[in-house]
DNA sequence: AGCTCATGTGAAGAGCATTTACATGACCGG
DNA sequence: CCGGTCATGTAAATGCTCTTCACATGAGCT
């Protein structure tokens, strides 16, 4: 068994074998903690064991790496839509309210990823594999709501895009007002969850959607 | 004429008569360029023109200017929403439109207090000024949500705070995903306000609400 | 004029970002 | 098994920032 590299263990040998991971790692640690701005490239390496020169050999610097933990924050989290959302069963509606749950449950758990994403300032342009991810990510979002639409009545159907755009805009600004534990916190009278769900179904009603509520069932 | 302090000039003595006000200056200025993680408490004071110790005379540390920055930040913004509001002039549907339009035009024309009072994770605990002049904000969106569902038939009125959190969501997330011109733009099929309105209209459609729209005009 | 205290300075310690020259050893061909 | 090469890691150095402390200045009061 040569495993000198991965392995369950830590190597300890002059080459750590696994820095890059490990340094996203512990940015996601830090950034948990003390928010994107308190994270520090030099911290980062310490958590992994290694010099403050040694991240520099897999980014360029504190802002590439952050922009990578934002495009693997864009990967996972279109992962968790697109699993959410599964294709629309048992039908669009239902399908797409899960979807809802879905932003809002990655926001929570992963703060670190989601503030990468939207709040760390990371620019979109001149990373163009983050700007992909991004552009995936909405992507799901944005199909399944043309799916959505095309079980609205046809005389009165919404441009996707503009309808895409407002429940992104309405899930983002609940996320990120109110969807986190961690402090900018404000007394709600609902969960965040029951806020989306409501903010979602009385737009939708104002579209013509007829609701689709089994009046049983939350 | 005994202006040693304030005057239209720069005073070079050693004391600098107006640093605070300076600083504040200066951190908008930097915030506004290099986003609110890039702005140092360093360049602050040499924008200002004194020593990098000086600053320490008016706030303990780099996050309390900050901090300060948010809580001027939603005093404006509070005025600037009153302003649009009008107290529900010439009717509560059109001032509320119009309150919107002002959100966002904060939003764009202040963008190193927004970014302040809303991405730099100031922490609105132990912070009892910046968390009263939040409030005060919020009250404003909240009396003004409060006085249009007034007008509404009295049979199905959704709940005040609710639908405040809503339009405040809504807000918030056109701001800030597509609000400013900076950076993380995409390119959208209408401007940000249009995108609000038609948000707007749509929700309040779902509660009910009559299309108020003058059938002409934007 | 003289006092006093808010306000500003200079210097210093500690931490971080980043670069450069150098060290190590993993992997590959022989 | 041997030696070379190159990715990966280190040490040291520079320049910046944050923050503190002892000290300087002068504005405003008496």
């Amino acid at each position: 068994m040569s495993w000198s590299k991965k392995g369950g263990g830590e190597s300890r040998g002059y080459h750590h074998g696994n820095l890059k991971e490990a340094l996203i790692r512990a940015a996601l640690d830090l950034i948990a903690k003390k928010g994107a701005a308190g994270f520090t490239f030099a911290e980062a390496a310490r958590w992994a064991g290694v010099s403050p020169a040694a991240p520099y050999r897999h980014y360029r610097d504190r802002d590439e790496l952050l922009s990578d933990v934002a495009r693997r924050g864009f990967d996972l989290f279109q992962a968790a839509l697109v699993r959410a959302w599964d294709d629309g069963r048992p039908d669009p509606a239902t399908a797409f309210d899960r979807m809802g749950k879905a932003y809002l449950e990655f926001a929570r758990n992963e703060p670190a990823y989601y503030s990468a994403m939207f709040e760390a300032g990371v620019p979109l342009d001149g990373h163009p594999d983050l700007r992909q991810s991004s552009d995936a990510a909405f992507g799901v979002l944005r199909g399944a709501t043309e799916k959505l639409i095309a079980t609205m009545p046809a005389q009165n159907r919404p441009p996707v895009m503009m309808m895409a755009l407002h429940i992104w805009a309405l899930s983002h600004g609940i996320a990120s007002l109110f969807g986190r534990g961690d402090s900018a916190r404000r007394p709600l009278p609902m969960s965040a969850e029951e806020l989306l769900e409501a903010g979602t179904l009385l737009y939708l009603r104002g579209l013509g959607v007829p609701d689709s509520s089994k009046t049983t069932r939350s």
